[in-house]
DNA sequence: TCAATAGTTCTTAATTCCTGAACTAACGAA
DNA sequence: TTCGTTAGTTCAGGAATTAAGAACTATTGA
């Protein structure tokens, strides 16, 4: 496996976050991501949504989040652990996250909510 | 020639308008847009630019921006007069164009074209 | 070493984007 | 009316991007 790319903060590009971010997907994906792993979006998603996403599409998702600057991905034995960089994106364009996830969070149709830990009916 | 569909300020959604200006060259049309027409843009960005953008491609930018319901097209006689929903917008989804117009105001690289492009490690 | 878990990478198909060419609409002049 | 010009839209194709199943890699535990 290659070393994953992390821009540094004064190389993020307000195009890759808002591309990043304008993927419902991915908003729901990083508003839920206070170190939730891979598996655990993907099971809130099959569980909360019904619509289960391929772990493929997920990796890419996290992917693209993580190359436009927003988490940080870490490996942790096993399994991935995920941060926002909300604090430096915050330093870096001052207001926009924010804004973004305050607009996401009028949308009719809510995200899926991630519950951590053990969950009925979840695997 | 079609009617222009233009979304209802409620029906404007988080993730269009995202799209719209996660593109350099809409966003800075959209910047530039104070009762602009195609050809004034057209002319902006080949004299800035010496980058000249096909009308064809301008015009489906303006199509982007336009159903997303970042502005507003309207004939008169023989040109179309586009003009900035920033108001309503800034009404459905408060700070959220100032954050993304001032992000955009830091690229080091000017308000130009641009190949979205992966970075390290495109397969 | 083998199996299980967690995620990445590969590959191909579907989708979206870009742009030259063709087309349409409005206007002015003859 | 008809012609010419301007301004922009729509079409069609190829290029680029995205989606997702299959195959692969890394880590842990038995």
């Amino acid at each position: 496996m290659r070393a994953l790319f992390h821009p540094a903060k004064d190389d993020i590009r307000a195009e890759d976050v808002l591309h990043a971010l304008a993927d419902p997907v991915r908003a729901t994906i990083f508003t839920q991501i206070a170190s939730a792993t891979c598996s655990q979006i993907c099971a809130a998603f099959s569980s909360v949504n019904n619509k289960p996403i391929p772990k493929s599409s997920l990796s890419q998702h996290f992917r693209v989040l993580r190359e436009a600057g927003l988490i940080r991905s870490e490996r942790q034995g096993v399994e991935m652990h995920n941060t926002s960089r909300f604090d430096e994106i915050e330093a870096r364009f001052p207001g926009l996250l924010p804004a973004i996830l305050v607009a996401y969070s009028t949308r009719k149709d809510a995200p899926a909510k991630v519950t951590r830990g053990r969950r009925a009916g979840a695997r």
